[in-house]
DNA sequence: GTCTTTTTTAGAATAATTCTAAGTTTATTG
DNA sequence: CAATAAACTTAGAATTATTCTAAAAAAGAC
């Protein structure tokens, strides 16, 4: 898989327009947005779309690990264009999401009881609180 | 609040029948299981409940922090029993639910690169792949 | 071009959860 | 104790994010 400038390359998934909208969209939105957030702002553009179809896009992106889906609590749920390993902290007061990444050389098993032999296929980390400022 | 041989006191929550219940099944679940699941096995005890009144009891359990809402992906909620901190490994063969702890002495900050002066109001961890054996 | 596969779509369906409003139980007060 | 107030339970309806269906359109292969 190769991103450049907003161009997702993933061998095996067309790059319609449709989805070509969708990933542009969430990549230059900060935040993570919802599905019927982003399927708004899909009809401002000109390939206006259903929501059925924002949903097979975000669903093709996240099966390819290009996105990654963020479920909080039980909200809708939300997508991240930051497909490297991090954790979300939900900032309570504004809503917003905010990325958190990982101090290099550390792991989980750092300061969870994991058995020996584990395999970790999915990792998912949520804080919720209030950032500093 | 007492926990003790599985009857919950807390101060301002009322135990009726039900709610003795649900907690006692809760309690003696070493699963995670589900509202309707725990609806279920309701309907052979002494109080058979509707539905409704399983997540209420569940709801106020939580808002007083005696139970723990899990939920992972868009499953149906799962509710734990284990009130102290511990992150949630989904067993991907058999769709089990394990607790895990915290090693003593570790904090998130260990492994987060979190901005100084964080307050972290709750704390949610899922793992998912395989166990040892 | 034809053929095949994938994608999009409108609308219906699904399902977990919440809501409503009426009845019941429990606590409190005099 | 009786009267009143507050909290709880309930059946069923409503909500709503998401998925499904089945038909049309688009894209790629040849
Ligand atoms: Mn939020
Ligand atoms: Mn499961
Ligand atoms: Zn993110
Ligand atoms: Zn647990």
């Amino acid at each position: 898989m190769k991103v450049h400038d907003h161009q997702l390359q993933v061998p095996g998934l067309r790059m319609t327009k449709q989805r070509k909208e969708v990933y542009r969209a969430l990549m230059e939105n900060q935040d993570h947005p919802s599905a019927s957030e982003l399927f708004d702002q899909m009809q401002d553009t000109e390939s206006p779309m259903s929501l059925a179809t924002v949903y097979n896009c975000l669903e093709a992106f996240v099966e390819h690990g290009a996105v990654k889906q963020v479920n909080i609590d039980r909200e809708p749920s939300r997508y991240c264009q930051n497909s490297t390993p991090h954790a979300h902290f939900h900032e309570q007061e504004t809503g917003t999401i905010h990325d958190i990444n990982f101090k290099p050389g550390t792991s989980l098993s750092d300061i969870l009881d994991l058995p020996e032999g584990t395999e970790i296929s999915n990792l998912e980390i949520t804080l919720k609180g209030k950032l500093p400022q």
